[in-house]
DNA sequence: TGACGTCACTTGTCCTTACGAGTTACGACT
DNA sequence: AGTCGTAACTCGTAAGGACAAGTGACGTCA
Protein backbone atom coordinates (compact mmCIF):
# COMPACT_ATOMS: atom_id res chain seq x y z
CA UNK A 1 0.00 0.00 0.00
CA UNK A 2 1.68 3.32 -0.96
CA UNK A 3 -1.38 4.94 0.99
CA UNK A 4 -1.96 5.57 4.87
CA UNK A 5 -2.35 2.51 6.34
CA UNK A 6 -5.80 1.74 7.58
CA UNK A 7 -7.07 -0.95 10.02
CA UNK A 8 -8.10 -4.35 9.10
CA UNK A 9 -6.57 -6.48 6.05
CA UNK A 10 -4.83 -5.86 3.07
CA UNK A 11 -7.56 -6.30 0.21
CA UNK A 12 -10.15 -4.30 2.56
CA UNK A 13 -7.38 -1.19 3.04
CA UNK A 14 -7.63 -1.23 -0.79
CA UNK A 15 -11.13 -1.39 -0.98
CA UNK A 16 -11.62 1.31 1.52
CA UNK A 17 -8.94 3.19 -1.07
CA UNK A 18 -10.73 2.61 -4.48
CA UNK A 19 -14.37 3.35 -2.78
CA UNK A 20 -13.18 6.59 -0.94
CA UNK A 21 -11.71 7.98 -4.55
CA UNK A 22 -15.46 6.90 -5.84
CA UNK A 23 -17.32 8.37 -3.74
CA UNK A 24 -14.97 11.49 -3.57
CA UNK A 25 -15.57 12.29 -7.10
CA UNK A 26 -12.46 11.01 -8.29
CA UNK A 27 -13.20 8.45 -10.07
CA UNK A 28 -16.96 9.44 -11.71
CA UNK A 29 -20.13 7.30 -12.30
CA UNK A 30 -19.49 5.36 -15.79
CA UNK A 31 -15.76 5.92 -15.99
CA UNK A 32 -13.29 3.18 -16.46
CA UNK A 33 -11.54 2.07 -13.30
CA UNK A 34 -7.84 1.26 -13.33
CA UNK A 35 -6.93 -2.03 -14.72
CA UNK A 36 -6.46 -4.88 -12.18
CA UNK A 37 -2.90 -4.23 -13.02
CA UNK A 38 -2.55 -1.04 -13.06
CA UNK A 39 -4.14 -1.22 -8.91
CA UNK A 40 -1.41 -3.82 -8.16
CA UNK A 41 1.32 -1.53 -9.47
CA UNK A 42 -0.28 1.43 -7.55
CA UNK A 43 -0.97 0.04 -4.07
CA UNK A 44 1.58 -3.20 -4.47
CA UNK A 45 -0.39 -5.70 -3.75
CA UNK A 46 -0.67 -9.23 -5.93
CA UNK A 47 -3.54 -10.06 -8.30
CA UNK A 48 -5.62 -11.70 -5.77
CA UNK A 49 -5.58 -9.05 -3.21
CA UNK A 50 -6.81 -6.53 -6.37
CA UNK A 51 -9.64 -9.01 -7.02
CA UNK A 52 -10.24 -9.25 -2.92
CA UNK A 53 -10.98 -5.75 -2.96
CA UNK A 54 -12.88 -5.41 -6.47
CA UNK A 55 -15.08 -8.20 -5.40
CA UNK A 56 -16.13 -6.72 -2.00
CA UNK A 57 -17.14 -3.30 -3.83
CA UNK A 58 -18.80 -5.53 -6.38
CA UNK A 59 -21.02 -7.03 -3.34
CA UNK A 60 -21.74 -3.14 -2.48
CA UNK A 61 -22.73 -2.53 -5.61
CA UNK A 62 -20.56 0.28 -6.25
CA UNK A 63 -19.01 -0.98 -9.33
CA UNK A 64 -19.38 -3.49 -12.25
CA UNK A 65 -16.89 -5.30 -14.04
CA UNK A 66 -17.16 -6.29 -17.74
CA UNK A 67 -15.26 -9.20 -18.91
CA UNK A 68 -12.08 -7.94 -21.40
CA UNK A 69 -13.31 -4.67 -21.09
CA UNK A 70 -12.57 -3.30 -17.10
CA UNK A 71 -14.31 -2.31 -14.15
CA UNK A 72 -16.81 1.01 -13.99
CA UNK A 73 -18.32 3.10 -11.66
CA UNK A 74 -21.81 1.98 -11.53
CA UNK A 75 -24.44 5.34 -11.55
CA UNK A 76 -26.33 4.82 -8.61
CA UNK A 77 -29.20 6.41 -10.66
CA UNK A 78 -32.71 6.16 -8.87
CA UNK A 79 -35.24 4.20 -9.88
CA UNK A 80 -36.64 4.91 -13.72
CA UNK A 81 -40.21 3.32 -12.49
CA UNK A 82 -42.37 4.04 -9.70
CA UNK A 83 -45.24 1.70 -8.80
CA UNK A 84 -47.69 4.10 -7.91
CA UNK A 85 -50.92 3.00 -4.79
CA UNK A 86 -52.88 5.81 -5.03
CA UNK A 87 -55.06 4.94 -1.78
CA UNK A 88 -58.20 7.48 -1.56
CA UNK A 89 -61.67 8.35 -1.62
CA UNK A 90 -63.65 9.45 -4.40
CA UNK A 91 -66.39 11.35 -4.24
CA UNK A 92 -68.67 8.10 -4.30
CA UNK A 93 -66.71 6.69 -1.16
CA UNK A 94 -64.29 3.92 -3.22
CA UNK A 95 -61.01 3.30 -2.82
CA UNK A 96 -58.54 3.10 -5.19
CA UNK A 97 -56.21 0.21 -5.92
CA UNK A 98 -55.07 0.67 -9.38
CA UNK A 99 -53.28 -2.47 -10.76
CA UNK A 100 -50.15 -1.18 -12.67
CA UNK A 101 -51.27 -1.38 -16.37
CA UNK A 102 -47.98 -0.28 -17.58
CA UNK A 103 -46.58 -4.24 -17.98
CA UNK A 104 -46.86 -6.19 -20.66
CA UNK A 105 -47.05 -9.86 -20.74
CA UNK A 106 -43.60 -10.88 -22.15
CA UNK A 107 -45.02 -14.60 -22.61
CA UNK A 108 -48.49 -16.85 -22.11
CA UNK A 109 -48.85 -17.22 -18.53
CA UNK A 110 -48.43 -20.30 -17.08
CA UNK A 111 -51.19 -21.76 -14.74
CA UNK A 112 -50.88 -24.47 -12.94
CA UNK A 113 -51.70 -26.10 -9.30
CA UNK A 114 -49.72 -25.66 -6.03
CA UNK A 115 -49.82 -25.93 -2.11
CA UNK A 116 -49.55 -23.09 -0.15
CA UNK A 117 -45.86 -22.81 2.01
CA UNK A 118 -45.70 -21.56 5.76
CA UNK A 119 -46.02 -18.01 3.99
CA UNK A 120 -48.28 -18.06 1.33
CA UNK A 121 -50.82 -19.91 3.57
CA UNK A 122 -50.24 -17.20 6.39
CA UNK A 123 -51.00 -14.13 4.18
CA UNK A 124 -54.23 -16.23 2.72
CA UNK A 125 -54.67 -17.26 6.60
CA UNK A 126 -54.25 -21.41 5.74
CA UNK A 127 -52.30 -23.98 7.10
CA UNK A 128 -49.29 -25.23 4.95
CA UNK A 129 -49.63 -27.62 1.72
CA UNK A 130 -53.54 -26.34 1.47
CA UNK A 131 -54.76 -26.49 -2.86
CA UNK A 132 -54.18 -23.60 -4.65
CA UNK A 133 -54.23 -22.33 -8.18
CA UNK A 134 -51.55 -20.49 -9.70
CA UNK A 135 -50.36 -18.83 -12.71
CA UNK A 136 -46.95 -16.99 -13.14
CA UNK A 137 -46.16 -14.24 -15.36
CA UNK A 138 -43.44 -12.48 -16.85
CA UNK A 139 -43.93 -9.10 -17.23
CA UNK A 140 -41.90 -6.28 -19.21
CA UNK A 141 -42.37 -2.55 -18.76
CA UNK A 142 -41.63 -1.54 -22.84
CA UNK A 143 -40.84 2.36 -21.16
CA UNK A 144 -38.12 1.34 -19.45
CA UNK A 145 -37.12 -2.58 -20.01
CA UNK A 146 -37.76 -3.25 -16.71
CA UNK A 147 -38.79 -6.81 -16.02
CA UNK A 148 -40.72 -8.41 -13.53
CA UNK A 149 -41.87 -11.92 -12.16
CA UNK A 150 -45.37 -11.91 -11.22
CA UNK A 151 -47.56 -14.90 -9.95
CA UNK A 152 -51.48 -15.54 -8.77
CA UNK A 153 -52.62 -17.52 -6.25
CA UNK A 154 -56.11 -18.86 -5.51
CA UNK A 155 -57.33 -21.44 -2.69
CA UNK A 156 -59.38 -24.07 -4.03
CA UNK A 157 -62.08 -23.39 -1.30
CA UNK A 158 -62.39 -19.69 -2.68
CA UNK A 159 -62.61 -20.50 -6.13
CA UNK A 160 -65.23 -23.21 -4.70
CA UNK A 161 -67.41 -19.98 -2.94
CA UNK A 162 -66.64 -17.65 -5.51
CA UNK A 163 -67.16 -19.37 -9.19
CA UNK A 164 -66.21 -15.97 -10.96
CA UNK A 165 -62.21 -16.40 -9.69
CA UNK A 166 -62.25 -20.65 -10.99
CA UNK A 167 -62.99 -20.22 -14.57
CA UNK A 168 -60.16 -18.48 -15.79
CA UNK A 169 -57.78 -18.46 -13.24
CA UNK A 170 -54.86 -16.86 -15.65
CA UNK A 171 -57.29 -13.59 -15.86
CA UNK A 172 -55.80 -10.54 -15.39
CA UNK A 173 -56.12 -9.55 -11.76
CA UNK A 174 -57.67 -6.31 -12.54
CA UNK A 175 -60.67 -8.09 -14.14
CA UNK A 176 -60.82 -9.78 -10.90
CA UNK A 177 -61.66 -6.71 -9.18
CA UNK A 178 -64.02 -5.54 -11.43
CA UNK A 179 -66.07 -8.64 -11.54
CA UNK A 180 -66.16 -8.56 -8.01
CA UNK A 181 -66.88 -5.34 -7.34
CA UNK A 182 -70.01 -5.41 -9.69
CA UNK A 183 -70.54 -8.92 -8.04
CA UNK A 184 -71.44 -6.55 -5.12
CA UNK A 185 -68.11 -7.71 -2.91
CA UNK A 186 -66.70 -4.93 -0.91
CA UNK A 187 -62.75 -5.40 -1.20
CA UNK A 188 -60.23 -4.18 1.01
CA UNK A 189 -56.28 -4.74 0.28
CA UNK A 190 -53.05 -5.83 2.32
CA UNK A 191 -49.76 -5.25 0.70
CA UNK A 192 -46.49 -6.22 2.26
CA UNK A 193 -43.33 -5.49 0.88
CA UNK A 194 -39.94 -7.16 1.56
CA UNK A 195 -36.82 -6.89 -0.05
CA UNK A 196 -33.85 -9.77 -0.46
CA UNK A 197 -31.63 -11.07 -2.61
CA UNK A 198 -32.44 -12.82 -5.37
CA UNK A 199 -32.01 -16.72 -6.40
CA UNK A 200 -29.95 -17.42 -9.38
CA UNK A 201 -33.19 -18.12 -11.87
CA UNK A 202 -34.76 -14.51 -10.97
CA UNK A 203 -31.26 -13.16 -12.05
CA UNK A 204 -31.55 -14.24 -14.61
CA UNK A 205 -34.83 -14.47 -15.52
CA UNK A 206 -34.97 -10.42 -14.67
CA UNK A 207 -31.60 -9.60 -15.91
CA UNK A 208 -30.37 -8.13 -12.64
CA UNK A 209 -27.09 -6.81 -12.39
CA UNK A 210 -24.39 -7.98 -9.62
CA UNK A 211 -25.48 -6.74 -5.95
CA UNK A 212 -28.85 -6.00 -6.72
CA UNK A 213 -31.65 -6.91 -4.35
CA UNK A 214 -35.56 -7.17 -5.43
CA UNK A 215 -38.84 -6.21 -3.99
CA UNK A 216 -40.79 -8.62 -3.34
CA UNK A 217 -44.57 -7.59 -3.29
CA UNK A 218 -47.47 -9.60 -1.56
CA UNK A 219 -51.13 -8.25 -2.19
CA UNK A 220 -54.00 -10.13 -0.68
CA UNK A 221 -57.61 -9.34 -1.98
CA UNK A 222 -60.26 -9.43 1.00
CA UNK A 223 -63.49 -10.17 0.51
CA UNK A 224 -66.45 -8.16 2.63
CA UNK A 225 -66.02 -10.59 5.78
CA UNK A 226 -62.09 -10.17 5.82
CA UNK A 227 -61.91 -13.36 3.66
CA UNK A 228 -58.65 -13.59 1.57
CA UNK A 229 -59.68 -13.92 -2.02
CA UNK A 230 -56.60 -13.42 -3.85
CA UNK A 231 -52.39 -13.82 -3.46
CA UNK A 232 -50.63 -11.54 -6.11
CA UNK A 233 -46.91 -11.73 -5.43
CA UNK A 234 -44.54 -9.30 -7.86
CA UNK A 235 -40.61 -9.49 -7.77
CA UNK A 236 -38.88 -6.72 -9.38
CA UNK A 237 -35.06 -5.48 -9.36
CA UNK A 238 -34.56 -3.19 -6.64
CA UNK A 239 -32.54 -0.93 -9.20
CA UNK A 240 -35.53 -0.40 -11.12
CA UNK A 241 -38.56 -0.48 -9.21
CA UNK A 242 -39.73 1.48 -6.22
CA UNK A 243 -43.26 1.46 -4.79
CA UNK A 244 -44.80 4.56 -3.61
CA UNK A 245 -48.09 4.86 -1.46
CA UNK A 246 -50.09 8.04 -1.80
CA UNK A 247 -52.85 8.73 0.89
CA UNK A 248 -54.97 11.52 0.41
CA UNK A 249 -56.94 13.32 3.21
CA UNK A 250 -60.25 13.78 3.35
CA UNK A 251 -62.44 14.12 -0.05
CA UNK A 252 -59.17 15.58 -0.90
CA UNK A 253 -59.17 14.07 -4.77
CA UNK A 254 -55.40 12.53 -5.43
CA UNK A 255 -53.50 14.68 -7.30
CA UNK A 256 -50.08 14.37 -9.19
CA UNK A 257 -47.08 15.91 -7.08
CA UNK A 258 -44.57 14.82 -9.26
CA UNK A 259 -42.56 17.32 -11.18
CA UNK B 1 -15.86 -32.70 -9.54
CA UNK B 2 -17.19 -36.20 -8.66
CA UNK B 3 -20.85 -35.57 -9.75
CA UNK B 4 -22.40 -35.12 -12.46
CA UNK B 5 -21.18 -32.67 -15.43
CA UNK B 6 -23.00 -29.13 -14.89
CA UNK B 7 -22.57 -25.97 -16.98
CA UNK B 8 -20.28 -22.82 -16.47
CA UNK B 9 -17.53 -22.79 -14.22
CA UNK B 10 -15.77 -25.19 -11.54
CA UNK B 11 -16.78 -23.29 -9.48
CA UNK B 12 -20.26 -22.21 -10.46
CA UNK B 13 -20.77 -26.37 -10.60
CA UNK B 14 -19.37 -26.75 -7.40
CA UNK B 15 -21.59 -23.77 -5.75
CA UNK B 16 -25.27 -25.41 -7.94
CA UNK B 17 -24.14 -28.63 -5.91
CA UNK B 18 -23.87 -27.42 -2.69
CA UNK B 19 -27.45 -25.17 -3.49
CA UNK B 20 -29.24 -28.22 -4.39
CA UNK B 21 -28.09 -29.74 -1.15
CA UNK B 22 -28.99 -26.89 0.64
CA UNK B 23 -32.51 -26.56 -1.05
CA UNK B 24 -33.22 -30.38 -1.01
CA UNK B 25 -33.12 -30.73 2.69
CA UNK B 26 -29.87 -32.42 2.57
CA UNK B 27 -28.41 -29.48 4.71
CA UNK B 28 -31.06 -28.28 6.87
CA UNK B 29 -31.38 -24.62 8.08
CA UNK B 30 -28.82 -23.66 11.53
CA UNK B 31 -26.80 -26.95 10.61
CA UNK B 32 -23.12 -27.25 9.93
CA UNK B 33 -21.82 -27.42 6.29
CA UNK B 34 -18.88 -29.44 5.50
CA UNK B 35 -15.37 -28.04 5.89
CA UNK B 36 -13.26 -26.32 3.04
CA UNK B 37 -11.29 -29.22 3.27
CA UNK B 38 -14.05 -31.80 3.27
CA UNK B 39 -15.39 -29.82 0.45
CA UNK B 40 -12.15 -30.37 -1.42
CA UNK B 41 -11.95 -34.05 -0.29
CA UNK B 42 -15.85 -34.55 -1.86
CA UNK B 43 -15.57 -32.49 -5.35
CA UNK B 44 -11.98 -32.97 -5.79
CA UNK B 45 -11.00 -29.10 -6.18
CA UNK B 46 -8.49 -26.82 -4.87
CA UNK B 47 -9.05 -24.83 -2.28
CA UNK B 48 -9.55 -21.32 -3.95
CA UNK B 49 -12.19 -22.86 -6.27
CA UNK B 50 -14.57 -24.08 -2.69
CA UNK B 51 -13.93 -20.91 -1.54
CA UNK B 52 -14.89 -19.32 -4.34
CA UNK B 53 -18.18 -21.70 -4.60
CA UNK B 54 -18.96 -20.62 -0.95
CA UNK B 55 -18.39 -16.84 -1.67
CA UNK B 56 -20.71 -16.96 -4.31
CA UNK B 57 -23.50 -18.67 -1.94
CA UNK B 58 -22.78 -16.19 0.66
CA UNK B 59 -23.72 -13.41 -2.18
CA UNK B 60 -27.06 -14.67 -2.57
CA UNK B 61 -27.52 -15.27 1.15
CA UNK B 62 -28.00 -18.56 1.23
CA UNK B 63 -25.36 -19.29 4.26
CA UNK B 64 -23.64 -17.54 6.37
CA UNK B 65 -19.40 -18.23 7.13
CA UNK B 66 -18.14 -17.95 10.63
CA UNK B 67 -14.08 -17.80 11.31
CA UNK B 68 -12.93 -20.61 13.16
CA UNK B 69 -16.37 -22.60 13.30
CA UNK B 70 -17.67 -23.36 9.67
CA UNK B 71 -20.36 -22.44 7.19
CA UNK B 72 -23.86 -22.20 8.58
CA UNK B 73 -27.19 -22.59 6.64
CA UNK B 74 -28.96 -19.43 6.72
CA UNK B 75 -32.28 -20.33 8.53
CA UNK B 76 -34.35 -18.14 5.86
CA UNK B 77 -36.73 -16.99 8.89
CA UNK B 78 -39.31 -14.53 7.82
CA UNK B 79 -39.09 -10.72 9.22
CA UNK B 80 -39.82 -10.68 12.41
CA UNK B 81 -40.78 -7.08 12.47
CA UNK B 82 -43.60 -5.85 10.43
CA UNK B 83 -43.99 -1.94 10.09
CA UNK B 84 -47.39 -2.38 9.69
CA UNK B 85 -49.13 1.13 7.86
CA UNK B 86 -53.24 0.78 8.64
CA UNK B 87 -54.99 3.61 6.13
CA UNK B 88 -58.26 3.32 6.79
CA UNK B 89 -61.29 6.22 7.65
CA UNK B 90 -62.25 6.27 11.57
CA UNK B 91 -65.79 7.30 12.09
CA UNK B 92 -64.95 10.81 12.84
CA UNK B 93 -63.75 10.71 8.91
CA UNK B 94 -59.78 10.87 9.57
CA UNK B 95 -56.57 8.91 8.38
CA UNK B 96 -54.82 7.22 10.72
CA UNK B 97 -50.93 6.82 9.99
CA UNK B 98 -49.09 5.82 13.05
CA UNK B 99 -45.29 6.27 13.28
CA UNK B 100 -44.65 3.15 14.69
CA UNK B 101 -43.91 3.37 18.44
CA UNK B 102 -42.22 0.13 19.10
CA UNK B 103 -38.88 2.28 18.58
CA UNK B 104 -36.59 3.27 21.27
CA UNK B 105 -33.79 5.71 20.66
CA UNK B 106 -30.48 3.79 21.37
CA UNK B 107 -28.42 7.38 20.94
CA UNK B 108 -29.22 10.79 21.66
CA UNK B 109 -30.77 12.14 18.24
CA UNK B 110 -27.90 13.94 16.66
CA UNK B 111 -29.54 17.65 14.79
CA UNK B 112 -27.53 19.48 12.14
CA UNK B 113 -28.42 21.43 9.03
CA UNK B 114 -28.07 19.72 5.69
CA UNK B 115 -28.56 20.53 2.21
CA UNK B 116 -30.93 19.33 -0.16
CA UNK B 117 -29.22 16.22 -2.79
CA UNK B 118 -31.09 15.96 -6.36
CA UNK B 119 -33.20 12.98 -4.54
CA UNK B 120 -34.64 14.53 -1.16
CA UNK B 121 -34.85 17.56 -3.18
CA UNK B 122 -37.38 16.02 -5.48
CA UNK B 123 -39.23 14.33 -2.56
CA UNK B 124 -39.83 17.62 -0.86
CA UNK B 125 -40.40 19.60 -4.04
CA UNK B 126 -37.14 21.84 -3.50
CA UNK B 127 -33.82 22.20 -6.06
CA UNK B 128 -30.86 20.83 -5.66
CA UNK B 129 -28.62 22.09 -2.39
CA UNK B 130 -31.48 24.10 -0.45
CA UNK B 131 -30.76 24.74 3.62
CA UNK B 132 -32.37 21.97 5.59
CA UNK B 133 -33.07 20.85 9.22
CA UNK B 134 -31.83 17.91 9.81
CA UNK B 135 -31.89 15.50 12.57
CA UNK B 136 -30.37 11.93 12.68
CA UNK B 137 -31.96 8.65 15.08
CA UNK B 138 -30.49 5.75 15.54
CA UNK B 139 -33.44 3.52 16.81
CA UNK B 140 -34.04 -0.05 18.44
CA UNK B 141 -37.01 -2.58 18.65
CA UNK B 142 -36.10 -3.91 22.24
CA UNK B 143 -38.43 -6.88 21.30
CA UNK B 144 -36.58 -8.15 18.30
CA UNK B 145 -33.35 -6.44 18.60
CA UNK B 146 -33.94 -4.81 15.56
CA UNK B 147 -31.63 -1.38 14.72
CA UNK B 148 -33.23 1.06 12.01
CA UNK B 149 -31.69 4.69 11.14
CA UNK B 150 -34.22 7.26 11.18
CA UNK B 151 -33.67 10.97 9.60
CA UNK B 152 -35.75 14.02 9.65
CA UNK B 153 -35.73 16.61 6.87
CA UNK B 154 -37.18 19.96 7.08
CA UNK B 155 -37.39 22.87 4.89
CA UNK B 156 -35.95 26.34 5.91
CA UNK B 157 -38.91 27.86 4.33
CA UNK B 158 -41.13 25.37 5.78
CA UNK B 159 -40.23 25.90 9.32
CA UNK B 160 -40.47 29.85 8.99
CA UNK B 161 -44.09 29.58 7.61
CA UNK B 162 -45.02 26.54 10.11
CA UNK B 163 -43.24 27.78 13.62
CA UNK B 164 -43.81 24.31 15.12
CA UNK B 165 -41.70 22.58 13.13
CA UNK B 166 -38.76 24.77 13.68
CA UNK B 167 -38.76 25.22 17.58
CA UNK B 168 -37.80 21.53 17.93
CA UNK B 169 -36.25 20.24 14.82
CA UNK B 170 -35.74 16.62 17.27
CA UNK B 171 -38.97 16.23 18.40
CA UNK B 172 -40.59 13.33 17.05
CA UNK B 173 -42.65 12.91 14.18
CA UNK B 174 -45.97 11.39 15.80
CA UNK B 175 -45.59 15.10 17.90
CA UNK B 176 -45.21 17.26 14.94
CA UNK B 177 -48.20 14.84 13.77
CA UNK B 178 -50.17 15.77 16.99
CA UNK B 179 -49.41 19.64 16.65
CA UNK B 180 -49.86 20.28 13.48
CA UNK B 181 -53.66 18.48 13.43
CA UNK B 182 -54.28 20.67 16.46
CA UNK B 183 -53.08 23.70 14.26
CA UNK B 184 -55.78 22.93 11.99
CA UNK B 185 -53.75 21.42 8.90
CA UNK B 186 -54.78 18.85 7.57
CA UNK B 187 -52.30 15.99 6.22
CA UNK B 188 -51.48 13.70 3.82
CA UNK B 189 -48.88 11.46 3.35
CA UNK B 190 -46.41 9.74 0.91
CA UNK B 191 -44.40 6.76 1.61
CA UNK B 192 -41.81 5.36 -0.92
CA UNK B 193 -39.96 2.43 -0.24
CA UNK B 194 -36.83 1.13 -2.09
CA UNK B 195 -34.23 -1.69 -1.49
CA UNK B 196 -30.72 -1.60 -2.14
CA UNK B 197 -27.30 -2.64 -0.40
CA UNK B 198 -26.26 -1.15 2.79
CA UNK B 199 -22.95 1.17 2.93
CA UNK B 200 -20.61 0.18 5.45
CA UNK B 201 -21.37 2.70 7.88
CA UNK B 202 -25.05 1.49 7.69
CA UNK B 203 -23.79 -2.70 7.83
CA UNK B 204 -21.97 -1.57 10.26
CA UNK B 205 -24.55 0.61 12.38
CA UNK B 206 -27.16 -1.70 11.88
CA UNK B 207 -25.00 -5.43 12.72
CA UNK B 208 -26.10 -6.43 9.15
CA UNK B 209 -25.37 -10.04 7.90
CA UNK B 210 -23.71 -10.51 4.57
CA UNK B 211 -25.87 -10.34 1.28
CA UNK B 212 -28.62 -8.40 3.58
CA UNK B 213 -30.64 -5.43 1.81
CA UNK B 214 -32.05 -2.43 3.43
CA UNK B 215 -35.31 -1.29 2.79
CA UNK B 216 -35.44 2.75 2.49
CA UNK B 217 -38.56 4.44 3.01
CA UNK B 218 -39.36 7.85 2.64
CA UNK B 219 -42.38 9.33 4.19
CA UNK B 220 -43.07 12.80 3.16
CA UNK B 221 -46.02 14.49 5.24
CA UNK B 222 -47.85 16.88 2.89
CA UNK B 223 -50.04 20.09 4.35
CA UNK B 224 -53.14 20.96 3.47
CA UNK B 225 -52.06 22.96 0.22
CA UNK B 226 -50.48 19.75 -0.87
CA UNK B 227 -46.65 21.41 -0.13
CA UNK B 228 -44.05 19.33 1.52
CA UNK B 229 -43.49 20.38 5.41
CA UNK B 230 -41.60 16.92 6.68
CA UNK B 231 -39.40 14.18 5.23
CA UNK B 232 -38.77 11.41 7.20
CA UNK B 233 -36.28 8.50 6.18
CA UNK B 234 -36.03 5.10 7.53
CA UNK B 235 -33.80 2.64 7.14
CA UNK B 236 -33.99 -1.17 8.46
CA UNK B 237 -32.25 -4.64 7.15
CA UNK B 238 -34.62 -6.52 5.09
CA UNK B 239 -33.42 -9.59 7.03
CA UNK B 240 -35.72 -8.21 9.67
CA UNK B 241 -38.17 -6.27 8.99
CA UNK B 242 -41.55 -5.74 5.72
CA UNK B 243 -43.85 -2.95 5.54
CA UNK B 244 -47.26 -3.45 5.59
CA UNK B 245 -50.39 -1.64 3.97
CA UNK B 246 -53.61 -2.51 5.12
CA UNK B 247 -56.29 -0.41 2.95
CA UNK B 248 -59.66 -1.36 4.68
CA UNK B 249 -62.96 -0.24 3.03
CA UNK B 250 -66.11 1.84 4.18
CA UNK B 251 -66.30 2.60 7.37
CA UNK B 252 -64.94 -1.21 8.58
CA UNK B 253 -62.91 -0.17 11.60
CA UNK B 254 -59.24 -1.84 10.62
CA UNK B 255 -59.23 -5.79 12.00
CA UNK B 256 -55.82 -7.50 12.70
CA UNK B 257 -55.89 -10.61 10.35
CA UNK B 258 -52.94 -12.27 12.05
CA UNK B 259 -52.97 -15.88 13.08
C1' DT C 1 -11.25 -28.03 41.63
C1' DG C 2 -10.03 -24.33 38.92
C1' DA C 3 -7.12 -21.83 35.65
C1' DC C 4 -4.40 -21.89 31.93
C1' DG C 5 -1.68 -23.51 28.02
C1' DT C 6 -1.50 -26.33 24.13
C1' DC C 7 -3.19 -28.51 20.14
C1' DA C 8 -6.14 -29.60 16.45
C1' DC C 9 -9.52 -27.95 14.05
C1' DT C 10 -11.83 -24.20 11.52
C1' DT C 11 -11.78 -19.99 8.12
C1' DG C 12 -9.03 -15.65 6.70
C1' DT C 13 -5.31 -13.60 4.16
C1' DC C 14 -1.70 -13.33 0.73
C1' DC C 15 1.44 -14.77 -2.54
C1' DT C 16 3.05 -17.05 -7.24
C1' DT C 17 2.05 -19.18 -11.51
C1' DA C 18 -0.55 -20.51 -15.51
C1' DC C 19 -3.90 -20.50 -18.79
C1' DG C 20 -8.81 -19.46 -20.69
C1' DA C 21 -11.83 -16.08 -22.67
C1' DG C 22 -13.91 -11.54 -24.14
C1' DT C 23 -12.63 -7.02 -26.48
C1' DT C 24 -10.41 -3.93 -29.41
C1' DA C 25 -7.27 -2.07 -32.69
C1' DC C 26 -4.16 -2.59 -36.11
C1' DG C 27 -2.40 -4.40 -40.19
C1' DA C 28 -2.04 -7.64 -43.85
C1' DC C 29 -4.25 -9.95 -47.26
C1' DT C 30 -7.90 -10.41 -50.71
C1' DA D 1 -12.02 -0.72 -49.78
C1' DG D 2 -13.33 -4.46 -47.29
C1' DT D 3 -12.34 -8.69 -44.65
C1' DC D 4 -10.13 -11.22 -41.60
C1' DG D 5 -6.43 -12.69 -38.48
C1' DT D 6 -3.43 -11.61 -34.99
C1' DA D 7 -1.62 -9.21 -31.05
C1' DA D 8 -2.23 -6.97 -26.96
C1' DC D 9 -4.92 -5.64 -23.80
C1' DT D 10 -8.83 -6.72 -20.40
C1' DC D 11 -11.01 -9.94 -16.62
C1' DG D 12 -12.11 -15.11 -15.35
C1' DT D 13 -10.69 -19.52 -13.63
C1' DA D 14 -7.74 -22.83 -11.32
C1' DA D 15 -3.95 -24.70 -8.84
C1' DG D 16 -0.39 -24.69 -5.26
C1' DG D 17 1.81 -23.10 -1.01
C1' DA D 18 2.34 -20.62 3.34
C1' DC D 19 1.03 -18.44 7.45
C1' DA D 20 -2.41 -15.75 10.53
C1' DA D 21 -6.35 -15.86 13.45
C1' DG D 22 -10.58 -17.53 15.75
C1' DT D 23 -12.62 -21.62 18.33
C1' DG D 24 -13.12 -25.41 21.30
C1' DA D 25 -11.58 -29.44 23.67
C1' DC D 26 -8.39 -31.60 26.30
C1' DG D 27 -4.84 -32.13 29.56
C1' DT D 28 -1.64 -30.27 32.77
C1' DC D 29 -0.41 -27.63 36.55
C1' DA D 30 -1.17 -24.87 40.73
Amino acid sequence: MSEIQRPGALYQQVAAAIREAILSGEFAPDSLLPSEAQLMARYEVSRPTVRNAIAALRAEGLIDVRHGKGSFVRSSGQPVLTLERRISRTTEGKFVMPNGDIWQEAEAPAAYRARTTKDTGHLLQLDTDEALFGCDRLLIDPSTGTRAMHRTLIPFEVAEIVPLLAEEPCKRPAAFYRLLTEDGHKLSWSETVRARMPLPDERATMKLPDATPILHLARVTHDTDNRPLILEELRVGADRAEVSYRITADKQPARRARA
